[in-house]
DNA sequence: GACTAGAACGAACGGTCGTACTATTATGTC
DNA sequence: GACATAATAGTACGACCGTTCGTTCTAGTC
Protein backbone atom coordinates (compact mmCIF):
# COMPACT_ATOMS: atom_id res chain seq x y z
CA UNK A 1 0.00 0.00 0.00
CA UNK A 2 1.65 3.25 -1.17
CA UNK A 3 1.11 6.24 0.00
CA UNK A 4 -0.56 7.31 -3.05
CA UNK A 5 -3.20 4.76 -2.47
CA UNK A 6 -3.81 5.05 0.77
CA UNK A 7 -4.19 9.37 0.30
CA UNK A 8 -7.00 7.75 -2.27
CA UNK A 9 -9.01 5.82 0.52
CA UNK A 10 -9.54 8.63 2.76
CA UNK A 11 -10.26 10.94 0.32
CA UNK A 12 -12.48 8.67 -1.67
CA UNK A 13 -14.04 7.88 2.31
CA UNK A 14 -14.99 11.82 2.96
CA UNK A 15 -16.33 11.96 -0.50
CA UNK A 16 -18.70 8.93 0.27
CA UNK A 17 -19.62 10.79 3.10
CA UNK A 18 -20.14 13.99 1.22
CA UNK A 19 -21.61 12.21 -1.54
CA UNK A 20 -24.56 10.61 0.52
CA UNK A 21 -25.63 13.74 2.25
CA UNK A 22 -26.43 15.48 -0.56
CA UNK A 23 -26.07 14.21 -4.69
CA UNK A 24 -22.51 12.70 -6.08
CA UNK A 25 -22.72 16.09 -8.35
CA UNK A 26 -22.55 18.51 -5.10
CA UNK A 27 -19.30 16.72 -4.57
CA UNK A 28 -17.21 19.23 -6.51
CA UNK A 29 -13.60 19.42 -6.25
CA UNK A 30 -12.69 21.93 -4.40
CA UNK A 31 -14.84 20.95 -1.62
CA UNK A 32 -13.69 17.69 -1.20
CA UNK A 33 -10.21 19.43 -0.95
CA UNK A 34 -11.22 21.38 1.49
CA UNK A 35 -12.71 18.61 3.40
CA UNK A 36 -9.56 16.40 3.11
CA UNK A 37 -7.08 19.50 3.57
CA UNK A 38 -5.38 19.31 0.49
CA UNK A 39 -5.30 21.43 -2.89
CA UNK A 40 -7.70 21.22 -5.45
CA UNK A 41 -4.75 19.88 -7.95
CA UNK A 42 -3.15 17.63 -6.20
CA UNK A 43 -6.29 15.21 -5.32
CA UNK A 44 -7.57 16.41 -8.75
CA UNK A 45 -4.64 13.84 -9.54
CA UNK A 46 -5.80 11.02 -8.14
CA UNK A 47 -8.50 10.63 -10.46
CA UNK A 48 -7.93 12.96 -13.73
CA UNK A 49 -11.44 13.76 -14.63
CA UNK A 50 -14.65 14.45 -12.40
CA UNK A 51 -16.35 11.56 -14.10
CA UNK A 52 -13.53 9.28 -12.90
CA UNK A 53 -14.07 10.52 -9.45
CA UNK A 54 -17.54 9.65 -9.18
CA UNK A 55 -17.27 6.22 -10.37
CA UNK A 56 -14.07 5.91 -7.84
CA UNK A 57 -16.62 6.85 -5.15
CA UNK A 58 -19.62 4.43 -6.55
CA UNK A 59 -16.93 1.57 -7.04
CA UNK A 60 -15.50 2.34 -2.97
CA UNK A 61 -19.49 2.23 -2.32
CA UNK A 62 -19.96 -1.03 -3.92
CA UNK A 63 -17.06 -2.65 -2.13
CA UNK A 64 -17.86 -1.58 1.20
CA UNK A 65 -21.63 -2.50 0.52
CA UNK A 66 -20.54 -6.31 -0.41
CA UNK A 67 -18.56 -6.50 2.42
CA UNK A 68 -20.95 -5.40 4.94
CA UNK A 69 -24.41 -6.36 3.48
CA UNK A 70 -23.82 -9.17 0.89
CA UNK A 71 -21.04 -11.24 2.29
CA UNK A 72 -22.47 -11.29 6.29
CA UNK A 73 -25.77 -12.32 4.63
CA UNK A 74 -24.70 -15.08 2.60
CA UNK A 75 -22.88 -16.87 5.67
CA UNK A 76 -26.26 -16.72 7.82
CA UNK A 77 -28.31 -20.37 7.20
CA UNK A 78 -29.99 -19.95 3.68
CA UNK A 79 -33.63 -18.94 3.53
CA UNK A 80 -35.31 -16.75 5.86
CA UNK A 81 -32.48 -16.18 8.17
CA UNK A 82 -30.19 -15.13 5.73
CA UNK A 83 -33.38 -12.96 4.06
CA UNK A 84 -33.66 -11.46 7.79
CA UNK A 85 -29.93 -10.57 7.65
CA UNK A 86 -30.14 -9.32 4.39
CA UNK A 87 -32.54 -6.51 5.08
CA UNK A 88 -30.85 -5.97 8.56
CA UNK A 89 -27.64 -5.33 7.00
CA UNK A 90 -29.04 -3.41 4.14
CA UNK A 91 -30.70 -0.74 6.87
CA UNK A 92 -27.42 -0.57 8.81
CA UNK A 93 -25.77 0.11 5.43
CA UNK A 94 -28.03 3.07 4.97
CA UNK A 95 -28.36 4.55 8.21
CA UNK A 96 -24.43 4.69 8.45
CA UNK A 97 -24.45 6.82 5.57
CA UNK A 98 -25.93 10.35 6.70
CA UNK A 99 -28.36 10.56 3.43
CA UNK A 100 -29.35 7.00 3.08
CA UNK A 101 -27.84 4.61 0.28
CA UNK A 102 -26.14 5.98 -1.89
CA UNK A 103 -26.69 3.98 -4.81
CA UNK A 104 -30.93 4.81 -4.38
CA UNK A 105 -29.39 8.80 -4.40
CA UNK A 106 -27.19 8.47 -7.37
CA UNK A 107 -29.79 6.01 -9.07
CA UNK A 108 -32.25 9.06 -8.93
CA UNK A 109 -29.39 11.71 -10.37
CA UNK A 110 -27.93 9.66 -13.01
CA UNK A 111 -31.14 8.03 -14.39
CA UNK A 112 -31.61 10.10 -17.26
CA UNK A 113 -27.92 10.96 -17.54
CA UNK A 114 -26.10 8.33 -19.75
CA UNK A 115 -22.11 7.87 -19.54
CA UNK A 116 -20.00 5.75 -17.59
CA UNK A 117 -21.44 6.95 -14.39
CA UNK A 118 -25.13 5.70 -15.44
CA UNK A 119 -23.67 2.52 -16.49
CA UNK A 120 -22.08 1.43 -13.16
CA UNK A 121 -24.93 2.63 -11.41
CA UNK A 122 -27.18 0.19 -13.54
CA UNK A 123 -24.51 -2.41 -13.82
CA UNK A 124 -24.35 -2.41 -9.56
CA UNK A 125 -28.36 -1.92 -9.71
CA UNK A 126 -28.47 -5.01 -11.85
CA UNK A 127 -26.19 -7.34 -9.90
CA UNK A 128 -27.71 -6.64 -6.73
CA UNK A 129 -31.49 -7.53 -8.09
CA UNK A 130 -29.44 -10.57 -8.94
CA UNK A 131 -28.42 -11.23 -5.24
CA UNK A 132 -32.06 -10.80 -4.43
CA UNK A 133 -33.31 -13.21 -6.91
CA UNK A 134 -30.48 -15.72 -5.78
CA UNK A 135 -31.49 -15.62 -2.25
CA UNK A 136 -34.64 -16.86 -3.11
CA UNK A 137 -33.32 -19.52 -4.90
CA UNK A 138 -31.67 -20.21 -1.71
CA UNK A 139 -34.59 -19.68 0.69
CA UNK A 140 -36.71 -22.63 -2.00
CA UNK A 141 -33.94 -25.34 -1.45
CA UNK A 142 -33.90 -24.59 2.37
CA UNK A 143 -37.55 -25.14 1.92
CA UNK A 144 -38.92 -21.60 3.66
CA UNK A 145 -40.56 -20.88 0.46
CA UNK A 146 -42.94 -22.41 -1.97
CA UNK A 147 -41.46 -24.31 -5.12
CA UNK A 148 -43.38 -22.38 -7.54
CA UNK A 149 -42.57 -19.10 -6.74
CA UNK A 150 -40.88 -16.28 -9.32
CA UNK A 151 -37.85 -15.44 -7.51
CA UNK A 152 -37.98 -12.27 -10.00
CA UNK A 153 -40.94 -11.27 -8.24
CA UNK A 154 -39.66 -12.07 -4.86
CA UNK A 155 -36.56 -9.87 -5.87
CA UNK A 156 -39.19 -6.91 -6.60
CA UNK A 157 -41.10 -7.38 -3.44
CA UNK A 158 -38.74 -6.90 -1.12
CA UNK A 159 -36.22 -4.37 -3.38
CA UNK A 160 -39.79 -2.24 -2.82
CA UNK A 161 -39.44 -2.78 1.12
CA UNK A 162 -36.10 -1.39 1.12
CA UNK A 163 -36.97 1.66 -1.14
CA UNK A 164 -40.05 2.72 1.30
CA UNK A 165 -38.09 2.14 3.99
CA UNK A 166 -35.80 4.31 2.80
CA UNK A 167 -37.76 7.10 2.04
CA UNK A 168 -39.63 6.66 5.22
CA UNK A 169 -36.63 7.02 7.23
CA UNK A 170 -34.76 9.36 5.08
CA UNK A 171 -37.10 12.33 4.41
CA UNK A 172 -40.03 11.96 6.76
CA UNK A 173 -37.72 10.53 9.58
CA UNK A 174 -40.86 8.59 10.51
CA UNK A 175 -40.08 6.64 13.87
CA UNK A 176 -42.82 3.90 13.00
CA UNK A 177 -40.82 2.96 9.81
CA UNK A 178 -38.48 0.44 11.54
CA UNK A 179 -41.93 -0.95 12.84
CA UNK A 180 -43.71 -1.04 9.54
CA UNK A 181 -40.78 -2.70 7.76
CA UNK A 182 -40.52 -5.53 10.07
CA UNK A 183 -44.51 -6.07 9.47
CA UNK A 184 -44.19 -5.84 5.73
CA UNK A 185 -41.24 -8.09 5.80
CA UNK A 186 -43.03 -10.46 7.90
CA UNK A 187 -46.30 -10.37 5.43
CA UNK A 188 -43.95 -10.71 2.90
CA UNK A 189 -42.01 -14.09 4.00
CA UNK A 190 -45.41 -15.74 5.17
CA UNK A 191 -46.63 -15.04 1.30
CA UNK A 192 -44.00 -17.09 0.13
CA UNK A 193 -43.93 -19.81 2.39
CA UNK B 1 -54.19 36.35 -16.12
CA UNK B 2 -51.58 38.69 -16.98
CA UNK B 3 -48.90 38.32 -19.34
CA UNK B 4 -46.65 37.97 -16.26
CA UNK B 5 -48.34 34.69 -14.67
CA UNK B 6 -48.77 33.04 -17.95
CA UNK B 7 -44.79 33.58 -18.63
CA UNK B 8 -44.45 32.03 -15.39
CA UNK B 9 -46.49 29.43 -15.53
CA UNK B 10 -44.85 28.56 -18.91
CA UNK B 11 -41.75 28.54 -17.39
CA UNK B 12 -42.91 26.60 -14.52
CA UNK B 13 -43.75 24.22 -16.98
CA UNK B 14 -40.18 23.41 -18.82
CA UNK B 15 -38.44 23.80 -15.51
CA UNK B 16 -40.25 20.92 -14.24
CA UNK B 17 -39.56 18.71 -17.16
CA UNK B 18 -35.98 20.01 -16.44
CA UNK B 19 -36.21 19.31 -13.06
CA UNK B 20 -37.48 15.76 -13.47
CA UNK B 21 -35.17 14.87 -15.63
CA UNK B 22 -32.03 15.60 -13.47
CA UNK B 23 -32.42 17.22 -10.36
CA UNK B 24 -34.20 20.01 -8.94
CA UNK B 25 -30.53 21.96 -7.97
CA UNK B 26 -29.48 21.38 -11.56
CA UNK B 27 -32.45 23.66 -12.94
CA UNK B 28 -29.69 26.59 -13.66
CA UNK B 29 -31.25 30.10 -13.74
CA UNK B 30 -29.57 30.29 -17.40
CA UNK B 31 -30.11 26.99 -18.55
CA UNK B 32 -33.92 27.71 -17.75
CA UNK B 33 -33.45 30.75 -19.63
CA UNK B 34 -31.87 29.12 -22.37
CA UNK B 35 -34.67 25.88 -22.45
CA UNK B 36 -37.22 29.26 -22.51
CA UNK B 37 -35.51 31.77 -24.55
CA UNK B 38 -35.53 33.97 -22.28
CA UNK B 39 -32.62 36.64 -21.00
CA UNK B 40 -31.42 35.31 -17.36
CA UNK B 41 -32.09 38.86 -15.73
CA UNK B 42 -36.15 38.48 -17.57
CA UNK B 43 -36.79 35.11 -15.66
CA UNK B 44 -34.64 35.90 -12.99
CA UNK B 45 -37.36 38.73 -12.33
CA UNK B 46 -39.65 36.24 -11.76
CA UNK B 47 -38.46 34.32 -8.90
CA UNK B 48 -36.23 36.95 -7.26
CA UNK B 49 -34.13 33.66 -6.28
CA UNK B 50 -33.42 30.36 -6.69
CA UNK B 51 -34.96 28.79 -3.74
CA UNK B 52 -37.98 30.57 -4.49
CA UNK B 53 -37.83 29.29 -8.12
CA UNK B 54 -37.29 25.93 -6.91
CA UNK B 55 -40.38 25.88 -3.96
CA UNK B 56 -42.27 27.43 -7.31
CA UNK B 57 -41.40 24.35 -9.39
CA UNK B 58 -42.21 22.13 -6.60
CA UNK B 59 -45.56 23.76 -6.03
CA UNK B 60 -46.60 23.59 -9.60
CA UNK B 61 -46.19 19.83 -9.63
CA UNK B 62 -47.86 19.71 -6.16
CA UNK B 63 -50.87 21.11 -8.12
CA UNK B 64 -50.44 19.23 -11.16
CA UNK B 65 -50.13 15.98 -8.52
CA UNK B 66 -53.12 16.77 -6.80
CA UNK B 67 -54.99 17.12 -9.57
CA UNK B 68 -54.12 13.97 -12.02
CA UNK B 69 -53.59 11.71 -9.07
CA UNK B 70 -55.42 12.34 -6.04
CA UNK B 71 -58.49 14.02 -7.32
CA UNK B 72 -59.34 11.62 -9.95
CA UNK B 73 -58.77 8.74 -7.86
CA UNK B 74 -61.58 10.43 -5.19
CA UNK B 75 -64.26 10.04 -8.00
CA UNK B 76 -64.09 6.28 -7.84
CA UNK B 77 -65.81 4.43 -5.56
CA UNK B 78 -64.11 3.70 -2.24
CA UNK B 79 -62.39 0.59 -1.46
CA UNK B 80 -60.64 -1.53 -3.62
CA UNK B 81 -61.19 0.47 -6.91
CA UNK B 82 -60.04 3.82 -5.57
CA UNK B 83 -56.65 2.20 -4.64
CA UNK B 84 -56.01 0.89 -8.14
CA UNK B 85 -57.12 3.87 -9.74
CA UNK B 86 -54.52 5.38 -7.39
CA UNK B 87 -51.99 3.58 -8.49
CA UNK B 88 -52.67 3.99 -12.19
CA UNK B 89 -52.75 7.89 -11.78
CA UNK B 90 -49.57 7.77 -10.36
CA UNK B 91 -47.61 5.54 -12.75
CA UNK B 92 -49.49 7.53 -15.45
CA UNK B 93 -48.05 10.77 -13.13
CA UNK B 94 -44.05 9.24 -12.95
CA UNK B 95 -44.31 8.51 -16.61
CA UNK B 96 -45.27 11.81 -17.78
CA UNK B 97 -42.19 13.46 -16.39
CA UNK B 98 -39.29 12.09 -18.02
CA UNK B 99 -37.07 10.93 -15.19
CA UNK B 100 -39.90 10.27 -13.48
CA UNK B 101 -41.55 11.23 -10.12
CA UNK B 102 -40.23 14.40 -8.86
CA UNK B 103 -40.89 14.25 -5.24
CA UNK B 104 -39.01 11.26 -5.38
CA UNK B 105 -35.73 12.42 -7.01
CA UNK B 106 -36.45 15.88 -4.96
CA UNK B 107 -36.74 13.84 -1.77
CA UNK B 108 -33.44 12.45 -2.18
CA UNK B 109 -31.84 15.83 -3.24
CA UNK B 110 -32.97 17.72 -0.31
CA UNK B 111 -33.07 14.93 2.62
CA UNK B 112 -30.12 16.41 4.44
CA UNK B 113 -30.66 20.17 3.29
CA UNK B 114 -32.53 21.82 5.72
CA UNK B 115 -34.39 25.02 4.23
CA UNK B 116 -37.71 26.27 2.78
CA UNK B 117 -37.66 23.93 -0.21
CA UNK B 118 -37.19 20.57 2.34
CA UNK B 119 -39.97 22.10 4.30
CA UNK B 120 -42.18 21.92 1.55
CA UNK B 121 -41.15 18.46 0.42
CA UNK B 122 -41.78 17.20 3.79
CA UNK B 123 -45.35 18.41 3.53
CA UNK B 124 -46.15 17.38 0.86
CA UNK B 125 -45.16 13.66 1.88
CA UNK B 126 -46.80 13.48 4.82
CA UNK B 127 -49.59 15.23 3.31
CA UNK B 128 -49.40 12.13 0.07
CA UNK B 129 -49.36 9.52 3.10
CA UNK B 130 -52.16 11.07 4.85
CA UNK B 131 -53.95 10.26 1.40
CA UNK B 132 -52.81 7.05 1.25
CA UNK B 133 -54.42 6.62 4.82
CA UNK B 134 -57.39 8.01 4.29
CA UNK B 135 -57.97 5.55 1.24
CA UNK B 136 -57.40 3.18 3.47
CA UNK B 137 -60.05 3.86 6.11
CA UNK B 138 -62.66 4.61 3.45
CA UNK B 139 -61.72 1.10 2.22
CA UNK B 140 -62.87 -0.38 5.40
CA UNK B 141 -65.47 1.72 5.42
CA UNK B 142 -66.79 -0.17 1.72
CA UNK B 143 -65.88 -3.31 3.53
CA UNK B 144 -63.00 -3.99 1.16
CA UNK B 145 -61.23 -4.23 3.95
CA UNK B 146 -61.01 -5.55 7.26
CA UNK B 147 -61.66 -3.90 9.99
CA UNK B 148 -58.77 -4.53 12.65
CA UNK B 149 -56.07 -3.35 9.61
CA UNK B 150 -53.27 -0.32 10.53
CA UNK B 151 -54.02 2.53 7.78
CA UNK B 152 -50.42 3.73 8.66
CA UNK B 153 -48.93 0.27 7.91
CA UNK B 154 -51.25 0.75 4.65
CA UNK B 155 -49.83 3.64 3.72
CA UNK B 156 -46.16 2.50 3.94
CA UNK B 157 -46.63 -0.46 2.11
CA UNK B 158 -48.50 1.31 -0.93
CA UNK B 159 -45.89 3.88 -0.56
CA UNK B 160 -43.43 1.25 -0.97
CA UNK B 161 -44.78 -0.81 -3.95
CA UNK B 162 -45.07 2.36 -5.76
CA UNK B 163 -41.29 3.80 -4.87
CA UNK B 164 -40.25 -0.12 -6.08
CA UNK B 165 -42.16 0.32 -9.20
CA UNK B 166 -40.32 3.57 -9.35
CA UNK B 167 -36.85 2.37 -9.65
CA UNK B 168 -37.77 -0.27 -11.44
CA UNK B 169 -38.63 1.39 -14.24
CA UNK B 170 -36.63 4.84 -13.80
CA UNK B 171 -32.96 3.04 -13.51
CA UNK B 172 -33.47 -0.39 -14.51
CA UNK B 173 -35.98 0.50 -17.30
CA UNK B 174 -37.54 -3.05 -16.31
CA UNK B 175 -39.81 -4.25 -18.65
CA UNK B 176 -41.45 -6.62 -16.15
CA UNK B 177 -41.48 -3.40 -13.36
CA UNK B 178 -45.38 -3.45 -14.76
CA UNK B 179 -46.20 -7.07 -14.48
CA UNK B 180 -44.18 -7.42 -11.05
CA UNK B 181 -46.25 -4.30 -9.29
CA UNK B 182 -49.52 -5.42 -10.06
CA UNK B 183 -48.80 -8.83 -8.35
CA UNK B 184 -47.68 -6.71 -5.76
CA UNK B 185 -50.89 -4.73 -5.34
CA UNK B 186 -53.08 -7.94 -6.12
CA UNK B 187 -51.11 -9.55 -2.97
CA UNK B 188 -51.56 -6.28 -1.22
CA UNK B 189 -54.86 -5.98 -1.37
CA UNK B 190 -55.57 -9.70 -0.88
CA UNK B 191 -53.92 -9.66 2.44
CA UNK B 192 -55.93 -6.49 3.71
CA UNK B 193 -59.04 -8.18 2.35
C1' DG C 1 -50.62 61.91 -26.88
C1' DA C 2 -48.51 61.91 -22.04
C1' DC C 3 -47.85 59.10 -18.19
C1' DT C 4 -47.39 54.87 -15.53
C1' DA C 5 -46.38 50.24 -14.32
C1' DG C 6 -45.22 45.71 -15.55
C1' DA C 7 -42.20 42.81 -18.18
C1' DA C 8 -38.05 41.62 -20.47
C1' DC C 9 -33.40 42.77 -21.68
C1' DG C 10 -28.03 43.26 -21.77
C1' DA C 11 -24.08 43.89 -19.27
C1' DA C 12 -21.54 43.21 -15.40
C1' DC C 13 -20.32 41.57 -10.58
C1' DG C 14 -17.68 38.32 -7.46
C1' DG C 15 -17.40 33.52 -6.95
C1' DT C 16 -16.84 28.70 -8.03
C1' DC C 17 -16.68 25.16 -11.38
C1' DG C 18 -13.49 21.47 -13.82
C1' DT C 19 -9.21 21.21 -15.87
C1' DA C 20 -4.38 22.16 -17.60
C1' DC C 21 0.02 23.45 -16.83
C1' DT C 22 4.53 23.88 -14.08
C1' DA C 23 7.03 23.66 -9.80
C1' DT C 24 8.04 21.77 -5.50
C1' DT C 25 8.41 18.28 -1.98
C1' DA C 26 8.35 13.39 -0.30
C1' DT C 27 9.38 8.57 -0.92
C1' DG C 28 11.80 4.48 -2.13
C1' DT C 29 15.92 2.11 -4.55
C1' DC C 30 20.60 1.42 -5.57
C1' DG D 1 23.62 10.05 -0.22
C1' DA D 2 22.41 10.53 -5.30
C1' DC D 3 18.79 9.74 -8.15
C1' DA D 4 14.25 8.51 -10.23
C1' DT D 5 9.65 8.63 -9.49
C1' DA D 6 5.44 9.47 -7.05
C1' DA D 7 2.73 12.82 -4.66
C1' DT D 8 1.28 17.28 -3.69
C1' DA D 9 1.07 22.27 -4.30
C1' DG D 10 0.62 26.60 -6.93
C1' DT D 11 -1.20 29.27 -10.49
C1' DA D 12 -3.97 30.24 -14.23
C1' DC D 13 -7.71 29.43 -17.68
C1' DG D 14 -12.36 29.94 -19.71
C1' DA D 15 -17.04 28.80 -18.58
C1' DC D 16 -20.83 29.23 -15.90
C1' DC D 17 -23.01 30.20 -11.36
C1' DG D 18 -26.72 33.37 -8.83
C1' DT D 19 -27.57 38.02 -8.48
C1' DT D 20 -27.81 43.17 -9.27
C1' DC D 21 -28.32 47.15 -11.96
C1' DG D 22 -29.99 50.40 -15.22
C1' DT D 23 -32.31 50.49 -19.54
C1' DT D 24 -35.77 49.51 -22.97
C1' DC D 25 -39.99 47.77 -24.60
C1' DT D 26 -45.01 47.06 -24.18
C1' DA D 27 -49.83 47.79 -22.71
C1' DG D 28 -53.26 50.18 -20.50
C1' DT D 29 -55.29 54.69 -18.29
C1' DC D 30 -56.32 59.34 -18.17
Amino acid sequence: MTKGQDTRIAILSVALDLASQSSLESVTIGSLAKATKMSKSGLFAHFQSKENLQIAILEFAARQFTDQVVIPSLKKKAGIPRIRALVENWIQWGSKLKGGCIFVSAGTEFSERPGKVRDFLLFQQQSWIESLKKIGKSAIRANDFREDIDCGQFAFDLYSLLMGYHYYSILLRSNESRQHQEKALDRLLNAYK
